[in-house]
DNA sequence: CTGAAAGCGCTTACAG
DNA sequence: CTGAAAGCGCTTACAG
């Protein structure tokens, strides 16, 4: 047997330097290596069917030998399945998701399934246009992190494929969401100033667009009246999750001549944005304003001051979310939730 | 004609309720409904040969009328190309790189090519699984970003499939490297801070696995001898391109007592960290020490005081890196350069 | 310029 | 438990 099969490398081999391509060792090779047919070694392959011992060691035998690694292409004509899922993200490159797309890209590897990522850049249209291509790629699942995609079209892709989303509550079959807790998390930034015996807060609100930024407004004005404090609109101004916007609100604050001793930006980027605004003007963070961001990013521990914030477990959150299309993949229910938001008390906010 | 394809669609469309998914439109179908050959039909997809125009117009409306999208899955399987490229990264979510990824999306879109990252991690027995992944997903070309794999293994690579490589020069047919001036790079931090009148300048280095780290290196040595400061190797530390690392080296240095002006590290990143043990010590940037870092990475203009660095122009090397793979598949002669190191002057250093 | 036919490398009913 | 056969949706020599 042992000699067949070197045989049959071999042949293999010397057609490199006739082909283009060193032609891959096929299924059908390993099945006339083995002496069986190749429905049996596809079988064995998908766990379809029970083979007997005898089959599956002269099987796995000559897999071994020949180095056979079944062709995904051909997979995804003949079964239908490809092993890829789609990774619906907003931009490949931000601070923030990337976290979440390793947490994914943990959580599928040894599993057989390749992350196909595509980028929406935060527009609809976009968006839309790359669920297509997922779609025509033929993935077997999709991961949806947040975006401007409509809950009907979430919805209807869910019909047809497994679909995790995250940023949203929404019920649907074949559909899981996952939904980080901004309400509670932009509440804990708040009470954190106020504990610190700040009662002067102002609040730099992120792009409106996102229900997270509206969430986490409301947690910051419920904080508030929790406290007895009454919501000072003055005191509420709006960014667009950019540290230019940040910086751009702190100015304007300060320009309108708000007085506030404590400040909650709605991520951290824009905290780092307004940071620098007050740097500017020489006012010290936190000697003369404590401020906290939202995210917990990963630059945001090397600040100056580390920046006190809401870690969002994004890592956790990606982790979470493949495991959960995974498990949608194999039938079974998805149970992961997510972590509820934490204080990351450092250094930029101080009692008053 | 179109009394023709309306039945067609609505054959397809009646099969949803009884399929799992809702049946593609096949390219037998626009075959049938355009009364032409499927070999036709695919010669204009393809733009194989010359058609009429008659047949042509005739096919075009069935697919649009239609709405076809040829499966990317069987014209990989059937024609060997599965118009996907692999993208070898580090890591995803590094505020550096995503930059490079950017880069690609932008010259990939519209092409019809679809990146598909794995990330190496900086490991090279993974980044050589990640070549067996991308081959075995039969990716027409691969982009390598930097990493540890040899360059025989990236030259093997190209006798059978497109590179392009960033981050060493190499020669091979089916091959192209994208080579960043780091040397230069240093050497013009180095300069600016001579400029200023710094005479002792501290260096941190990067990992001194990365090739970049040692040019960088070489670029400050080059620099201070060309303006007769001798090369102190007291002031230089190694750091391992990690913000901690930065802070680690920083702190090193002043518990060494060393004296120096001005501080280079060999990446913003780490900049950035040893900035953080600068403020610890109450020492000001750029009062007592003139910090510039190296990237210019995204984060770095938003620094308390804004960074001074040597902006890498990864978005950039990203489109050129995809452009030239797309000449290489097209089988012509990539042409690229990568832009000249450039100096950005922010806050974090001035005149002694 | 265009078709019929074979084939890409698998999977999956269909029959034992 | 296992094979032979058909088929997934395309492409590409091969013949006109």
């Amino acid at each position: 047997m042992t000699k067949k099969i070197r045989l049959l490398a071999d042949t293999s081999a010397r057609s490199d330097k006739v082909g283009k391509v060193p032609q891959a060792v096929t299924l059908a090779m390993v099945a006339r290596a083995a002496g069986v047919s190749a429905s049996t070694v596809s079988r064995i392959l998908n766990g379809t069917a029970v083979v007997s011992d005898a089959k599956k060691r002269a099987i796995n035998d000559a897999i071994d030998q020949l180095g056979f690694i079944p062709n995904p292409v051909a997979r995804g004509l003949a079964g239908g399945r490809t092993f890829s899922v789609g990774v619906l993200t907003q931009t490949l490159d931000s601070p923030f998701y990337g976290a979440a797309l390793r947490g994914i890209e943990e959580s599928l590897r040894g599993t057989g399934y390749s992350p196909l990522y595509v980028s929406g850049h935060w527009d609809a249209v976009e968006e839309s246009r790359c669920l297509h291509l997922l779609r025509s790629r033929r993935v077997d699942g999709i991961i949806v992190l947040t975006g401007g995609l409509s809950d009907q079209a979430l919805q209807l892709c869910a019909r047809t494929l497994p679909v995790v989303v995250t940023g949203r509550a929404l019920k649907a079959p074949g559909l899981y969401s996952l939904l980080f807790d901004d309400f509670g998390g932009g509440r804990l930034a708040t009470q954190h100033l106020i504990e610190l015996g700040h009662r002067q807060i102002a609040f730099i609100a992120g792009d409106n667009a996102h229900p997270d930024s509206i969430k986490r407004h409301a947690g910051y004005r419920a904080a508030l009246e929790a406290a007895g404090i009454s919501y000072d609109p003055a005191l509420v101004v709006s960014g667009a999750y950019t540290e230019d916007s940040g910086l751009e609100a702190v100015e304007n604050l300060l320009a309108a001549g708000q007085k506030f001793t404590a400040l909650f930006a709605a991520n951290d980027q824009m905290a780092v944005g307004a940071s620098l605004g007050l740097y500017r003007r020489s006012i010290g963070v936190p000697q003369h304003i404590s401020v906290i961001g939202f995210d917990d990013a990963q630059f945001s521990a090397y600040t100056h001051p580390p920046l006190s914030t809401i870690h969002q477990p994004m890592l956790e959150l990606g982790r979470l979310a493949a495991q959960a299309l995974l498990q949608l993949l194999a039938g079974q229910k998805p149970t992961a939730k997510v972590p509820a938001p934490r204080l990351v008390a450092r250094e930029s906010t101080r009692q008053i």
